[in-house]
DNA sequence: CTGCCGATTGACTGGTCAGTCAGCCAGTCG
DNA sequence: CGACTGGCTGACTGACCAGTCAATCGGCAG
């Protein structure tokens, strides 16, 4: 019948996956709701993963690994310490608005539930703060910033400040609509920014 | 033996509780865990809550209606908006000094757990976010804060930021002497208040 | 057509706990 | 002293589920 393409088995159960633990959070999905999501069998999703617990790791992984990359590139290019910040906000809200699902799993399962998978991924998660602390020394190098704020704390509330507001948005505390990501985005760097500049 | 003083049972199950689901999180604590800790029998912890579940949010409620009760306090005397916001990182901040364990449980479990007990307790968290938001609009009322930043926006990631900072003591991602506590209230604070006030 | 192999299936098992419950014991009252 | 009460005990059970595995399928090479 040459179903032509062979449809990408792992990938649909990945995606299957975003989608039941958005749902339901991670502890309440039982492996049968992602094979069912997926329209698979129950055995295959161990034909591709060692355990329920490696599709959650695969999915953070692979999309934390992108925004470690997002934030290592914005050395390159010549911007500011402030234009980098903005570039950090924007793929962290950017990636919410693309894939909300993804967002809240990632958030919600891993990212904040530090005591269970946040554990596995401390360090990838810590990796993160470090390039943001980074990226606030070289602005208090420069004097684009009070040099009086450990780099380390600023880029925990820098991140955590973002992080909230995917929060609030994944729980409907906050209103989501493209002018609120648009405005977010904008407010929290400036806000932050007009925080860490010498006074 | 007029062993006097008839030791509350309740209270020693929840003070143990918090050691255990900050030991070993919500999920992999049994409920034997809890009542081998407190020195009692299994069966006894179903004597004084209904569940497991409702062990993790009478802690939480206890704790939580506290630090309302904190913030609604800074209404009546005639504090500055910025005073009041001091006031209300640094009940925070100490919440986490008197009781590290407590606060870790509460932090990881409830307020960061927003698919499990999160859910629960969306309201009281979002009370608190409403009540910090009135602040900010107080002080954009009087023109101390600029007012062209929504006051729920700015309640979310002032209390993000603070969160995010304790998540960093809790894990050991940042120093946690004596000195680092003040020093982070105060910059927490300074930073985002600068950041609001009018340029 | 046959044999082979990896993909796919889903029934089944072993282990884990949350919550139940039948009863024990210490104090108290008549 | 005997009956009663309620805090307290812990063995037991029913449900639930992650992970296993033996069997089937489908395509392809010989």
């Amino acid at each position: 019948m040459a179903q032509a393409p062979p449809i990408d088995k792992r990938r649909q159960i990945l995606d299957a996956a975003v989608r039941v633990f958005a749902r339901q959070g991670f502890h309440s999905t039982r492996v049968a709701d992602i094979a069912d999501e997926a329209g698979v069998a129950y055995g295959l999703v161990y034909h591709y993963f060692k355990s329920k617990d490696e599709v959650l790791n695969e999915l953070f992984s692979e999309r934390w690994s992108l925004m470690l990359a997002a934030i290592e590139e914005t050395e390159d290019n010549g911007a500011t310490p402030r234009e980098r910040l903005d570039t950090v906000a924007a793929f962290i809200v950017d990636s919410y608005r693309h894939d909300p699902e993804l967002m809240k799993v990632i958030i919600v399962e891993v990212t904040r539930a530090a005591n269970s998978f946040g554990r596995t991924h401390l360090a990838e998660i810590r990796n993160a703060y470090d390039l943001i602390a980074r990226i606030v020394e070289e602005g208090q190098a420069q004097g684009a910033f009070r040099s009086d704020v450990d780099p380390v704390f600023a880029s925990m509330y820098f991140y955590g400040a973002i992080e909230q507001l995917l929060s609030g948005w994944i729980f409907d505390l906050i209103p989501s609509g493209e002018e609120d990501f648009e405005r977010a985005k904008a407010l929290v760097v400036e806000t932050i920014c007009s925080g860490l500049e010498p006074r």
